[in-house]
DNA sequence: ACGACCGGCTAAATCGATGTAGCATTTTTT
DNA sequence: AAAAAATGCTACATCGATTTAGCCGGTCGT
């Protein structure tokens, strides 16, 4: 019921609390602890099965051997798959994972960063909102290891994981442009968050060097937090406002996810009457008929990345201030499964 | 940099912490402190940003506004959005989670209780693996709040919330049988849990009730730690293996779209030459062309329902043992997508 | 006028683990 | 043989919040 402490033990082993704690923390040689009663207490904890109370041991070292992990909606397939890795990277170092979404909401996001404060996580792994950079720049101040994902700051100097989404999107759309269609649009969200900015450049650049014209009707974004039935209604709006309209780029999983949601409610038939490539990989797109290309992102890399440089940053330990190396997890790299 | 602690407020007010931990706390009247010091610590608590360290308090109430999550898999659609339910539900209580995927292997599920247990949880979900009762029962003994969702155990008796498997299944095959399929097919875990075997009950009730002869050839048990390639050859061995086979009926959304894929490199097309029925929900079903129909689980009426639940027991406090009642959280319910 | 009582507040113990400072002994050094 | 050093272990303070027990001065009752 109430749990075995280290007192239980050093009753039992007959010496004090602190000889407990130095023999299970492996210093027992550096504190000179005889072999003998070093392997007593040794076994006493192992039979009574002793774990060291977290809250106690955090409360005493500042360390909690947990992560806070943001993401921007745990639902969604991306997010969902990269908390999965994350969970297992933490898992080999020994830590746990807090998470919460943030519906892509700055105050959702300030309300989650706060409350992990309090709970005293060791470092974040944070997909960032828009204006977030306050906050990212405090946590820096207070020497909070911390890596962001997906997107960042670019006048923020902190560690952060990205694909390449220019390539990525550049990519995507010269895939279209090479199997002859004519006019490109984009759908993207309504943000000026670097990855999209990116993904438009891409998008743009592509067309460019295939000589497409470019004009500002062919872009349309949408605010990321429609619900299903007007995310359905504005791409049908505007997929059907486009004159001579015959490819779409989407620059995300759900946009695309939506879109052909839209494309099959105006009895449009992918493939032929209209050309589609998406950004991040789902099931949807590997297996509908035709299947659709998409750029996948290189998800057990980038959570693994993620990871890794929380874990280097942990163990720099005294929290010497984050030495603001960049890093990208990978390009992003197209599925060859034929666009029809 | 250190934070602001109950300490720092109690000097800045003149008083003790005790009297700052009384008005903090809501016992102002209780513990007859004046309305004058009172407010003067409301002031200053705010002014300050004060937020208790939950550590600390975890430690001396024993409760640390945290519940452990426990799922298949979060990467898995079903369990992801089940997280964010739960997620935004536990929020509406102050409670953060702790979660953690099994991949259905009991080993693991193991672990995660133990690292939940010394993290100190105050409650626990888990969609339990096979040989979890011990544990369970373990977990009720020490009168943890707690709740089972997606199967559960018979002899243990704990709550639950899983939803109706059999008749789910039942409608499904039902549906089939009712489009003029003749010979219909089970696909399903090799696994004897109950929400298994009740799938496999409406399964074969249904074939009855349609007068559709039924053989054990038209069952087929696959591993659940298979990896993409094998599920697929399994399948496709499984289907062609059959004779006259002219439907299926998937009994999870990861078979179903391990399904879809062994019937594309099949070559066969989806509605004529063979039908098929998904459990749970997902976009590949929804917007695969044509619709696949499938048994969709009401996912934020189980969530809310595992969460209140929880906070039901977590407010009997003491940790009265368990009233064993068994819940329900709906019934599952078939979309109404055309099977075509 | 003297004990009982109340209002308003606080000292100190507590939760469990950690870590510093230091106390006895024994062993080594000179 | 006395001083210095090493050995083996422990007392106690600490982290921050909560909570029990109770102090002190004033009021009330009789």
């Amino acid at each position: 019921m109430k749990g075995i402490s280290i007192k239980d033990i050093a009753k039992q082993a007959g010496v004090s609390p602190t000889t407990v704690s130095f023999v299970l923390n492996g210093k027992a040689k550096e504190k000179r602890i005889s072999e003998q009663v070093s392997k007593k207490i040794q076994k006493i904890a192992t039979r009574l099965k002793y774990k060291p109370n977290q809250l106690a041991r955090g409360l005493r070292t500042g360390k909690t051997k947990t992560i806070g992990l943001i993401v921007e909606d745990i639902a969604n397939n991306f997010f969902a798959t990269l908390a999965k890795v994350v969970e297992d990277e933490a898992d080999k170092h020994g830590y746990k994972v807090l998470y919460g979404s943030t519906e892509d909401n700055t105050e959702k996001a300030k309300g989650l960063l706060e409350v992990l404060k309090y709970r005293q996580v060791d470092g974040y792994i944070i997909t960032p909102t828009k204006n977030l950079d306050k906050e990212i720049e405090l946590l820096q101040a207070a020497a909070k290891p911390l890596v962001l994902v997906d997107r960042y700051f670019p006048h923020v100097s902190s560690h952060y994981v990205v694909l390449n989404n220019y390539q990525g999107a550049y990519e995507a759309t010269a895939h279209l442009a090479e199997q002859g269609y004519k006019k490109i649009a984009i759908v993207t969200i309504a943000s000026d968050q670097t990855q999209m900015k990116e993904r438009l450049d891409g998008f743009t650049a592509a067309l460019k060097d295939h000589r497409i014209p470019f004009n500002k009707s062919l872009v349309k974004r949408l605010p990321f937090d429609l619900d299903r039935e007007s995310f359905n209604n504005e791409m049908k709006k505007f997929l059907t406002s486009v004159k001579d309209l015959d490819a779409v780029f989407f620059a995300t999983n759900y946009l695309g996810i939506a879109g052909i949601e839209a494309i099959r409610s105006l009895g449009w038939e992918i493939g032929k009457q209209i050309g589609l490539v998406g950004f991040d990989d789902h099931d949807l797109f590997r297996l509908h008929s035709p299947s659709i290309t998409c750029v996948s992102q290189p998800i057990a890399a980038i959570g693994k990345s993620l990871v890794d440089i929380l874990m280097k940053e942990l163990n720099h330990t005294a929290g010497s201030p984050a030495s603001p190396q960049q890093q990208v997890g990978g390009e992003g790299h197209r599925h060859d499964l034929g666009l029809h």
